[in-house]
RNA sequence: GCGCCUUUAGCUCAGUCGGUAGAGCAGCGGACUUUUAAUCCGUUGGUCCCGGGUUCGAGUCCCGGAGGGCGCACCA
């Protein structure tokens, strides 16, 4: 089957009719002399949020005639009465009413609009003034046609409310729906705000490969693509940027960070996409508590940044505050706190006895020891944190790559950032004994020789990396797209994606 | 992977017991010089997701398939 027949979607009779009517109308543009794809540029001068703030004070029924404006945007509405029309356009920032008289553009002028269609791209020039039902309109002097929408918009009450068609069309779903474009907008200024944060902070981002031989740093399967000037040679997609950041540590640049996109080859839900954005970042001479106090500033600047320096966030319907310092609470003792003191110490770190807590929770058998914690930790700590917390001091044997807190070696220099029941960050003091590092490579050959395909390759240039001496560090994981979905609050990762994955349309 | 829900006009949605396919919006024609989901009059528009089956007759019932959503399982 070949992708090029057949693509062009075909339209239905009512939809045929309505494109139809629209081209007519661009006939009828063109035949005046107003063709709208001859339009070049169109000279902006203002926005609609700055009109309507500059002219908040202006009184009802009172003209600003001796202030002109160009503005440009899609008209969203187009209420004919007679001799004179209303229109709503809208631009970035929001709408603005239009007010248009015949006798002031003259019949051939106005009878243009006979031809514009709800949808079109307009540049129009003109005063403020404020009407009788109190809405701050421009008052139209002359107008351009920018561009032609050939294809209906959506309904202009219900918008788009097509999971899909959003989804697949996310340019109509970001026409018609703001708040998906508010949304939008919003993610672009929260990475822009954490890159500034870390900045402001005296690190360096860097771009490290996205093709890579062996994709390693986490445990997932990865996508796989060939290379044709290697003559084909099989490469893959990062799963993570941690190993070649840490390159970086070794070679002396201390401080450093990637904001970038992570493919992992698995399953698709509201939490999961299969390409998403992770930041990681890596500190030489910080350790894990250094690294708490800096993810715990960021997390608060960005909340300042969405709330206009609010400290509260609404999630789902109630009000989580963000107030520093967040909560701390130790994994096992958290553990043992919310089980009424049941699930102790002691037992967790046992495997027999972290088994029987699972049989007391009527939760089914765990292949490994650390799987089981895992298990109990979703049940009975993970529910109540719901205001940000701290989760520290991870046990060893769920943390392959952190370093040991010195004078108790069954845990582990580590915590997460829950909020909201979901895990915002990952942090730990890093690994850097390349002996040890080794050793646990081997062990990961050994897991996957056993048939667990998510165990990526060892790479082994890493632990000779390591063998040049990385100094003590401390790094974090943020995954970007959850982090926006809890501060726009919205509950599916692909609401806070421009264009999710979706499967071929057949 | 399993389960539940969903797919009808460009959009948002009805469609009863199996009996000629509906509304609102949009569109088209007309009226209207401060409207804002404008209003009023008139009007066009259908691959009922696809393929089988049952039936005199299927949007509706049955089987199979596809897309999408949610939950569970799996997974950082």
């Amino acid at each position: 089957m070949s992708a090029d027949v057949g693509a062009e979607h075909e339209l239905g009779k009512t939809e045929a009719s309505l494109v139809a009517a629209r081209r007519e109308n661009l006939a009828a543009l063109r035949s005046r002399g107003r063709d709208p794809f001859e339009a070049r540029r169109f000279a902006v001068d203002t926005t609609a949020e700055d009109l309507l703030r500059q002219y908040e004070v202006l009184d009802v029924g009172a003209h600003a005639e001796s202030e002109n404006w160009n503005i440009a945007g899609r008209l969203m509405s187009i209420r004919t009465a007679g001799k004179t029309l209303f229109a709503d356009l809208h631009d970035r920032t929001g709408r603005l009413q239009l007010y248009v008289r015949k006798d002031e553009l003259g019949d051939e002028r106005f009878a243009d609009w006979n031809d514009l269609d709800r949808g079109d791209v307009v540049g129009v020039s003109g005063f403020m003034f404020r009407s009788k039902k109190g809405d701050l309109t421009l008052h139209v002097r002359s107008f351009e046609v920018l561009s032609k929408a050939l294809m209906p918009l959506p309904d202009k009450w219900h918008g788009l409310q097509d999971v899909e068609k959003r989804y697949r069309q996310r340019y109509v779903d970001l026409i018609v729906n703001s708040d998906v474009r508010d949304t939008m907008m919003m993610r672009s200024r929260i990475i822009a705000e954490t890159r500034r944060f870390i900045d402001g902070n005296g690190f360096y981002e860097c771009e490290t490969p996205t093709l890579l031989h062996v994709a390693g740093g986490a445990a997932a399967r990865p996508f796989l693509t060939n290379v044709n000037a290697l003559s084909g040679e099989e490469m893959q997609l990062r799963i993570a940027t941690e190993l070649n950041l840490k390159r970086l540590i070794v070679g002396g640049m201390e401080r450093v960070y990637e904001i970038g996109r992570i493919f992992r080859n698995e399953g698709i839900d509201t939490t999961h996409n299969p390409e998403f954005t992770m930041l990681e970042l890596y500190a030489a001479y910080w350790d894990v508590h250094d690294m708490m106090e800096f993810n715990e500033a960021l997390i608060s600047h960005l909340v300042g940044v969405v709330t206009g320096n609010d400290d509260k966030l609404t999630v789902g319907d109630r009000e989580i505050s963000f107030a520093r310092p967040f909560k701390r609470i130790s994994y096992l003792e958290g553990i043992a706190q919310h089980s009424g003191g049941r699930f102790t110490r002691e037992r967790l770190l046992d495997p027999d006895g972290a088994a029987a807590i699972l049989e007391e929770l009527g939760l089914p058998k765990s292949p490994t020891h650390g799987h089981a914690l895992d298990k109990i930790f979703e049940r009975v700590l993970e529910p109540h944190l719901i205001e940000p917390t701290f989760v520290m001091d991870y046990p060893v044997i769920i943390s392959p790559l952190s370093k040991r807190k010195s004078g108790d070696p069954d845990l582990v220099d580590r915590y997460e950032l829950f909020c909201n029941h979901m895990e915002i960050s990952n942090a730990f003091t890093e690994l850097n004994d390349p002996d040890d590092q080794r050793a646990r490579f081997e062990a990961q050959v050994r897991e996957r020789a056993q048939g667990d395909e998510e165990i990526p390759h060892p790479d082994w240039d890493f632990v000779r990396a390591l063998e040049y001496g990385m100094p003590p560090t401390a790094g974090i994981g943020i995954g970007m797209d959850r982090l926006v979905m809890l501060l726009t609050n919205n509950t599916s990762i692909r609401d806070v994606l421009l264009f999710p994955l979706q499967r071929q349309h057949g």
